[in-house]
DNA sequence: GCCGTTTTCGGCCCGACTGTTTTCAGTCG
């Protein structure tokens, strides 16, 4: 059993929130806050670093006594001191941490006033009508957490990337109406592309009627006045909280537009790389806040992104970096990724047509392709194992064969390649045999049963299929399934070492529940070498457009069109699929 | 608890908003 480096991280992390709740020195909460956003995200095992005998104090934010803590979890797989602080503090009260409202001071409070440790004992609490007895607790604030313990058990936690977007887009639509504004644009981690978004930043700067006004109090009451909006949770003059019908909350802004850039990148985020933005600042005498750059008490930038990274001696970071996974580092020495953009893409390698489970035929998804601009397209229908998808056996898939010949004959500037989205068996054998597998252009291999394997077992099998000289792309490696299903155990490390050494490629899949590899894969398989297949996995003609999904993620894990093997063209990429 | 081109001690990002106060603590991002 190894220990990962986010088990350490959220060990850390749940320290952090108990030592809150107990009032502890906050910045020794901090202390294992950062350390465990740092250990979140390091490229390397730490219990590999442990084995090889490395200096654990290198890490930055870890310090002796946290190397002490690392190395424990590592050989015991516990924390002698977290089971301590577990039996003082309830860890049951973290979950309380989560509602809106709710922070550690006022944890404390229930828990030591009325010894409360679930969420149905602080419902209870307040439904008896008790809670007010504490001092700064009055009727708003009971009804507010009595709602959101509500809100709690009935709405999902977390919106998907492609929903989030078109939420945010929707809202933004309607602000752009008012004719004193001038901007609305969507920051956080929508803007971030993360995989999931829990709220949305919406940014708005607006025309000044004269030069003295610096805010306008009544923009805000039009803005919350959107007819999504549900209920709002706080207003003033410069920033707005509303609940929208379906859910999700929405952090307005409003700034000048002197100081749209400030604010933007503000916003923006991550936290974390606006903490290492400021403290880049900091020792060049600055002072960076949502309003600008400061030299003293005098504002020299704010305008735009570009000119605040400017002033503190950056170039411009593409929102998808900023996660402090050494973005500024790169940036300080000119070694920014140019990030892949959709335009580099030239054809998809995975999409599915009524002959499985699919919604157009083979000739309709290539005229979508190439509409898209594409010089390719692979037709990757299922193999008979997914019964459900009444998937294809070799006779079907040389009739498709046979077809798609056809096709290409007449065909003008798009090719359509013969493909499969082959079944990789419990013992690591294809669902097909290899007298039809060659027969094909592409081979797409993937796992859709026998989730529950161990990792070694799970890695072994694909290891094993990858043995085959047919196998090409790994698709959809982990297997999650956002907000669904978790990922199966897998070691993706080793996945990529045998995929480099037998001449395979991974997928990232673009389907917005699977967005799988993730960000930190993607940085993985770069520095193993292993080229990625932005691949769009579409059953329909529209889904070929969840491409923009794959191509956010594949920034948020720097690759660059170098790194993706679909922005070359067919010629070069047959050469490359020739296995040894 | 971490860290060091002012420092091995004394800092650590900080402003907005709410609800409760009667000047501010708590929370959030």
């Amino acid at each position: 059993m190894t220990v990962s480096n986010n088990d350490v991280a959220s060990v850390f992390e749940t320290m952090a929130d108990l030592l809150e709740i107990e009032g502890a020195n906050q910045f020794r909460v901090r202390a294992y806050r950062n350390a465990a956003r740092t250990l979140d995200v390091l490229p390397e095992p730490l219990a590999d670093m442990v084995s090889k005998g490395r200096d654990l104090t290198e890490i930055p934010g870890i310090g002796k006594d946290l190397a002490g803590k690392i190395m424990e979890i590592i050989s015991t797989g516990k924390l002698a001191a977290l089971e301590e602080i577990s039996d003082r503090t309830p860890p049951g009260l973290l979950a309380l941490l989560k509602i809106h409202g709710v922070g550690p001071k006022r944890v404390r409070a229930f828990h030591e006033k009325f010894k409360v440790k679930t969420i149905e004992d602080l419902d209870k609490i307040i439904k008896d009508g008790k809670l007010k007895e504490l001092r700064g607790i009055g009727p708003k604030l009971e009804r507010s957490i009595l709602d959101e313990i509500d809100r709690k058990k009935n709405e999902p936690s977390r919106f998907g990337i492609d929903v989030a977007g078109r939420i945010a887009d929707d809202y933004i639509k309607y602000i752009l109406n008012f004719k004193n504004i001038k901007n609305a644009i969507i920051a956080g981690s929508c803007r971030r592309k993360q995989e999931t978004v829990g709220d949305l930043d919406i940014l708005v700067t607006f025309t000044r009627p004269n030069p003295a006004v610096t805010m306008v109090p009544a923009i805000m009451d039009k803005l919350v006045k959107y007819d999504g909006v549900n209920k709002i949770l706080a207003k003033g003059g410069t920033r707005a909280t509303v609940l929208l019908k379906n859910g999700i909350q929405v952090d307005i802004r409003v700034v000048p537009e002197s100081s749209y850039g400030s604010a933007l990148l503000y916003f923006t985020g991550s936290k974390a790389h606006n903490i290492a933005v400021r403290s880049i600042a900091i020792k060049k005498g600055l002072k960076v806040n949502e309003y600008g750059v400061f030299k003293r008490d005098k504002a020299i930038a704010g305008r735009t992104e570009e000119e605040v990274y400017g002033k503190i001696g950056l170039p411009y970071i593409e929102p998808e970096l900023r996660e402090n996974r050494g973005e500024i580092e790169a940036a300080l020495s000119g070694r920014l990724p140019r990030l892949i953009t959709e335009k580099d893409i030239r054809g998809d390698f995975h999409a599915h047509t009524v002959e499985t489970d699919g919604h157009n035929t083979p000739e309709e998804m290539a005229m979508a392709a190439k509409r898209r601009g594409y010089t390719f397209l692979a037709i990757t229908d299922h193999t008979k194992r997914l019964t459900v998808a009444r998937g294809l056996d070799p006779k079907r898939l040389a009739a498709q064969i046979k077809k798609i010949d056809k096709f290409n004959e007449k065909s003008d500037g798009l090719i359509l390649l013969k493909g499969s989205e082959v079944d990789i068996l419990e013992d690591g054998s294809l669902d097909l045999p290899d007298d039809i597998l060659k027969e094909l252009d592409v081979r797409v291999c993937s796992v859709h049963y026998k989730f529950n394997l161990t990792e070694k077992q799970q890695t072994e099998r694909i290891i094993r299929a990858m043995d085959n000289p047919y196998f090409n792309i790994f698709a959809h490696p982990t297997g999650k399934l956002i907000g669904s299903r978790p990922q199966y155990k897998i070691d993706i490390e080793r996945i990529l070492v045998a995929a480099k050494e037998r001449g395979c490629f991974l997928e990232l899949n673009a389907q917005p529940e699977r967005l799988d590899l993730d960000d930190v894969h993607c940085k993985m398989a770069k520095n193993h070498g292993v080229k990625v297949v932005v691949s769009t996995d579409a059953h329909s003609e529209a889904e070929l457009g969840f491409m923009r999904f794959g191509i956010q993620q594949a920034r948020r894990g720097w690759l660059e069109p170098g790194d993706i093997l679909n922005t070359l063209g067919w010629n070069e990429i047959r050469k490359l699929l020739k296995r040894k």
